[in-house]
DNA sequence: CACCAGGGTACCT
DNA sequence: AGGTACCATGGT
């Protein structure tokens, strides 16, 4: 029976730091309560002593789609079995444990991570919001909660001038959004295809967009497609990698990659997600919701 | 007010 | 091949 709530009954899953650790950029805290929009569905959770709490504005009879993005379903101990045995990342891991990678939209993910380059993630959730305000279609939401807005398709943007996005704020970011948004309108590069890929052909497909290179490419891959063994290397986790393994040596970033490709497993790209909290949290002067 | 931010590219030896 | 300025903008 379609209903506007349900709940999933989940263990070791730490919503707050899932939602704020900067993988997804669309999630607003409120109070205890995290708004956002998943495709073109307004959705509202709530961490609960029992697992997740959720509603919707428009009565669901499938909520699939919400299981999907927040991976209810992964066996998420075995993940951390494959985990090396090492100091540094059980310390990381306990620093935050249960916190979890999400599986978001290609399309959103991949123009998302294409404005992330050399902006502190506030400043991604604002041009993102922005961006979705002016060109994202308008979606169903509860009677007195504020407007929100579908993530605006590639087709959408693919009509756009550089300087209209230029004015939510991306600056130089603004023709590789254009580029990509108008080689994904055209089939040019096919996101739904890439799933079936392996993650190497992925990635080089991915590469092939202006403005993203290997590192936005592997956020892509394991944010979206859920490649586990993609392994972003961002200024955090290549802080993380120089302190914690090659600790006052002068490691060039190609044996930083092979080192990490090597080194932590088949689901490297968990132990990424655990390296970039635990930097980012190390030394907390503001801690609070995706803000540091 | 310098310095930095979930980088990538073009242009230099 | 390997280093480096530059891109635009806002937080700290």
């Amino acid at each position: 029976m379609p209903a506007n709530e349900t709940y999933f009954a989940v263990d070791q899953y730490d919503l707050d730091a899932t939602l704020s650790s900067g993988q997804a950029f669309r999630w607003k805290q409120k109070g205890k309560n995290w708004e956002s929009v998943i495709a073109d569905r307004w959705v509202v959770l709530q961490q609960t002593d029992v697992g997740i709490h959720a509603r919707t504005a428009v009565p669901q009879s499938d909520w699939t789609w919400l299981w999907h993005y927040l991976q209810i379903e992964l066996d998420f101990p075995a993940i951390l079995e494959t985990f090396p045995s090492d100091e540094h990342l059980a310390r990381a891991i306990l620093q935050c444990a249960g916190l979890r990678l999400l599986r978001q939209d290609p399309w959103e993910c991949l123009a998302s991570f294409i404005l992330s380059s050399t902006k502190q993630i506030v400043q991604i959730q604002q041009i993102v919001s922005v961006l979705c305000a002016r060109f994202g279609e308008s979606v169903v939401v509860p009677a007195g909660t504020e407007p929100w807005f579908a993530f605006p398709s590639a087709n959408r943007l693919a009509g756009c001038s550089e300087s209209e996005l230029r004015e939510c704020k991306m600056g130089f970011r603004a023709p590789y959004l254009l580029a990509a948004a108008k080689m994904v309108a055209s089939g040019e590069l096919d996101l739904q295809g890439l799933a079936n890929r392996t993650v190497i052909e992925a990635r080089n497909e991915l590469i092939e967009v202006p403005g993203v290179g290997r590192k936005i490419a592997d956020c892509v891959l394991l944010f979206a497609y859920g490649f586990q063994e993609a392994f972003p290397i961002d200024v955090w986790v290549m802080k993380a990698l120089r302190e914690l393994y090659f600790p006052k040596r002068r490691v060039k970033p190609p044996r930083l990659i092979a080192f990490s490709e090597s080194y932590f497993g088949p689901n490297a790209g968990y132990a990424q997600q655990y390296l970039f909290h635990y930097m980012r949290t190390r030394h907390p002067k503001t801690r609070k919701g995706g803000t540091i």
